[in-house]
DNA sequence: ACAGTATATCTGTTAATTCATATATACGCA
DNA sequence: TGCGTATATATGAATTAACAGATATACTGT
C-alpha cells in the first residue's frame, strides 16, 4: 500500500460516527478496555470490537491484553504522521455535542462503581 | 444531519485516493475546471466529475460555472471549520510522492499550450 | 454542431450491522 | 489441582447497503 492509499484509509477510519467517538475517547485517556467502551457508548460489544478491528487494521490504536481484558489505546505511529488530525478531532469535540456526552458519560462511567457486565 | 455525521462525511469524502488527489490539487490553486483535472490525473471525465460531485455534497467544493466551464474551488466553510485537516492535507502533499507528481504535472499543463480537449 | 460537463445504468467490490458462537481468562469450589 | 461457570472479547455467517469504475447518453452554453 503507498502513502497515498495510506492517507485514504486512515480518512475512512475516520469516515463513521461510531468509529470517531471511540477515537474521541481513546484520545482522552492512556487506553480503554471494550467493555469501558461498550458501556459509555451503549452499543453492542460485537459492534464496538468490529469498529476496534478497522481502527486496528487501520494502524490508529493497538491492542494489548491484560487478564481478561484488551486495553486499546492509539499508536504512536498515529500521533506522529497525524498530528494535524489529532488536532481536528480536538477541535470537533470541543464543539460537537455528541462527543461530549460521551466523553461525561466516561467520567460518570469511572466515578460509579465499575461492574464490567458486557453481554 | 448532526455535526457529528457531517465530520464522518468530510472525511468520507478525503477516504478516496483520487478525492484526495483532487483536494490536494485544488488546495494549490484558485480554482481548476474539470477539464483541467482531468488532464492533469489522467482519468476518465465522468470519474472526475462524479468526485466532484461528492466533494461537493460534502460542502467542501462549490462550482461555478464559467462559459462551458465549471470551475471548482474549496470552499471558505470548508476552510474554516477544518483548518487542521487542511494543514494535514498540506503535510501530506509535502511527503506523497504521488501528490507532488500531480502538482508537477499541473504545472508543466499550465505552462503547455493548452487544448481543453477532455473528451 | 460541437466542446465541456453531468448523469443514468450496470457490474463488481467493499463494508456495516446483527446474531450466534467460539475463544480466552478469571473465579469459585470441591 | 482440577472442573464447572461466568465474564470479556473476537469472529464466522448472512444480510443489506453503499460505492468505485466504465460506458453510453443527456444536458448546457458557444
Amino acid at each position: 500500500m503507498n502513502a497515498l492509499e495510506q492517507h485514504a484509509q486512515v480518512f475512512k477510519s475516520l469516515s463513521e460516527p461510531v468509529r470517531i467517538r471511540i477515537i474521541t475517547l481513546l484520545l482522552q485517556r492512556e487506553s480503554l478496555c471494550v467493555c469501558d467502551m461498550v458501556t459509555v457508548l451503549e452499543l453492542g460489544q460485537s459492534l464496538v470490537s468490529r469498529h476496534l478491528n478497522t481502527l486496528k487494521n487501520a494502524g490508529i490504536v493497538t491492542a494489548q491484553r491484560q487478564g481478561a481484558w484488551m486495553h486499546y489505546r492509539i499508536t504512536d505511529d498515529f500521533r506522529n504522521d497525524y498530528p494535524f488530525l489529532i488536532q481536528q478531532l480536538e477541535k470537533q469535540m470541543a464543539e460537537c455535542k455528541i462527543l461530549q456526552q460521551d466523553l461525561a458519560a466516561l467520567q460518570a462511567y469511572e466515578t460509579a462503581p465499575r461492574t464490567c457486565k458486557t453481554n
